[in-house]
RNA sequence: CGGGCGGUAGCUUAGCUCGGCAAAGCGCCUGGUUUGGGACCAGGAGACCGCGAGUUCAAAUCUCGCCCGCCCGACCA
């Protein structure tokens, strides 16, 4: 293991050591790897296109998902009136301080009749425009998404994690029962577990939050929650059920079969770009980034190698004779023929993660092979052409079960069972990860977790409601097993 | 938003204390030699020193304001 660090250490530069400082590590990784940028305008990012295509693989994948269970995507507007912002007490209370205005506009920059708000998420205009397509029972439910940018002024950010503008999709749906809109939320919840595991590779722990840490406005709240490599959890994805506070702050209602006037039940829920980061803190190491190859913009890197003109010839035809076979079998590859020596191609490609390479020499020619290296082992691996295409795509499942492996392993040894608020608070001195506990579901308890352990957060809700023994803060008889984590 | 630190070439930084020709490494361009784990030689381009004001014969350097970033805190679902 040490040895290994110091083999990665002679193959970096200019990014700091994960083990050195973890939040610089991430800036430097995100950069470096041409991920995003910060703009000149404070917490508002750029996203260049290596780490936008990740959140398109993201987005593309997303779609199917909730297009085949019956949603549609929407575009409502950017900017909200502040008379239709403020219906719901709480959710406004909740989002105040860090909405955005605008407040002039035009060549004379006229003060405007009435604000309109940035959007920071959009339940309050949906909720507001959504009621004219909703009369019957018969319009429901309605399965509406979309896919856009919102606006938080936030004090602290961080690259993909918290920026004042950040990408997303946001559902909104409406049902004709809380049953079903109950269900709504949690089908979108397995959704966004499959987005985390499947597609990530990271594994998640998944249940509701707590009263304390449930959305402005909604009855319960459900979350999938991260595991990063500094033992921080991060929230990747939540989905709310309202029941109707939502639909009576708006009057959006419906006549049931019995001719009755009814207000819906209504659910929301949203991914973003913070999900890019995620993957970034949850597979990256000191070499740089490690991207899961479904999400991979670049799967298979090749890298030709040869002396002279002859030589380059010679490789060049070895890989076209193979590479449309690549293509054919939807293989995202790309060949490296940039005028750099070998050994900084390799680096290059590490920072950037992509999870298989390819070295292929004059000799690899003359024996009818390549050399395979893969991103997690580094191990060198002759595998003969024939037949490549599929060895590729087998290689490729095999690492995305891999890495998912790595981080499982790691969230299993970054998982504790503690009893008392004494050990929580002298478990977050020494290191980090999840700890679960017993809680009496009590707020003041919950808040003297939060005071007295250094910001720890109560992150999800065991859904299985196993819980047993005393609450860790007041000895009271306990009612949830709950997962503490400090939080991105 | 409060406290602390910083901003000099694409990147990382030196220079600032004590005002006096703006430097280095990496990267970039050209040519040559190279090429199986971050090459070497030679030449070259690239900076209103974050922005604005002030002090001064003279400001990267001193003073003030603003902008941007980093760390800590509050906030953040």
């Amino acid at each position: 293991m040490k040895q290994e660090t110091e083999e990665q250490q002679d193959f970096v530069k200019d990014i700091t050591k994960m083990s050195d400082d973890f939040d610089r590590w991430y800036t430097d990784v995100v950069r470096k790897a041409e991920l995003a940028d910060w703009s000149g305008v404070r917490g508002m990012m750029v996203v260049r296109p290596y780490g936008w295509a990740m959140w398109e693989a993201i987005t593309r994948a997303f779609d199917d998902m909730i297009k085949e269970s019956g949603h549609e995507n929407w575009a409502f507007p950017l900017l909200i009136p502040q008379s239709f912002l403020t219906k719901e007490a709480e959710h406004i209370e909740g989002f105040a301080p860090e909405v955005a205005w605008v407040t002039r506009a035009g060549a004379s920059k006229e003060e405007l009749e009435e604000p309109l708000a940035v959007r920071p998420t959009s339940e309050t205009i949906v909720g507001s425009l959504i009621k004219r397509y909703i009369h019957s029972h018969r319009d429901l439910p309605k399965l509406t998404n979309q896919w856009n940018s919102v606006v938080r002024w936030e004090m602290r950010s961080r690259l993909f994690l918290r920026s004042r503008e950040f990408w997303w999709q946001e559902g909104h749906t409406f049902h004709a029962s809380a049953k079903e809109a109950i269900e709504e939320a949690d089908l979108i919840l397995g959704y966004y577990r499959s987005i985390a595991e499947d597609w990530l590779a990271v594994p998640v722990l998944s249940g509701r939050k707590s009263p304390a840490e449930t959305f402005p406005g909604a009855v319960h709240t459900l979350t999938v929650e991260g595991l990063m490599r500094d033992g921080l959890a991060l929230q990747m994805g939540t989905s709310h059920y309202f029941g109707q506070n939502f639909a009576r702050a708006y009057d959006i209602s419906f006549s049931n079969k019995d001719n009755e006037k009814e207000f819906c039940y209504s659910t929301s829920w949203g991914i973003s770009t913070r999900l890019v980061g995620a993957l970034v803190m949850a597979h990256g190491d000191d070499s740089g980034i490690v991207v899961p190859p479904k999400v991979a913009p670049i799967q298979v890197i090749v890298v030709p190698i040869f002396r002279d003109a002859e030589g380059r010839t010679k490789v060049e035809g070895f890989i076209d004779g193979w590479a449309r076979e690549l293509k054919a079998a939807g293989i995202r590859h790309r060949v490296d023929w940039r005028d750099e020596r070998p050994g900084d191609k390799y680096a290059h490609w590490e920072l950037k993660g992509v999870p298989l390479r390819l070295n292929v020499g004059t000799r690899d020619v003359d024996a009818g092979q390549v050399e395979l290296v893969d991103r997690l082992s580094r191990e060198r691996r002759p595998v003969p052409v024939a037949g490549i295409a599929e060895r590729l795509q087998k290689e490729l499942v095999t690492f995305q079960s891999r890495l998912f492996e790595r981080a499982h392993e790691f969230q299993r040894q970054n998982t504790f069972e503690l009893s008392t608020l004494d050990e929580v608070v002298a478990h977050f001195k020494e290191r980090a990860g999840f700890v679960w506990a017993p809680w009496c579901g009590d707020a003041e308890c919950e808040a003297r977790i939060k005071g007295e352990a250094g910001g720890v957060t109560i992150r999800t809700i065991d859904p299985d409601e196993k819980a047993s023994g005393q609450c860790l803060v007041c000895g009271k008889p306990a009612k949830h097993r709950v997962s503490l984590a400090k939080a991105y």
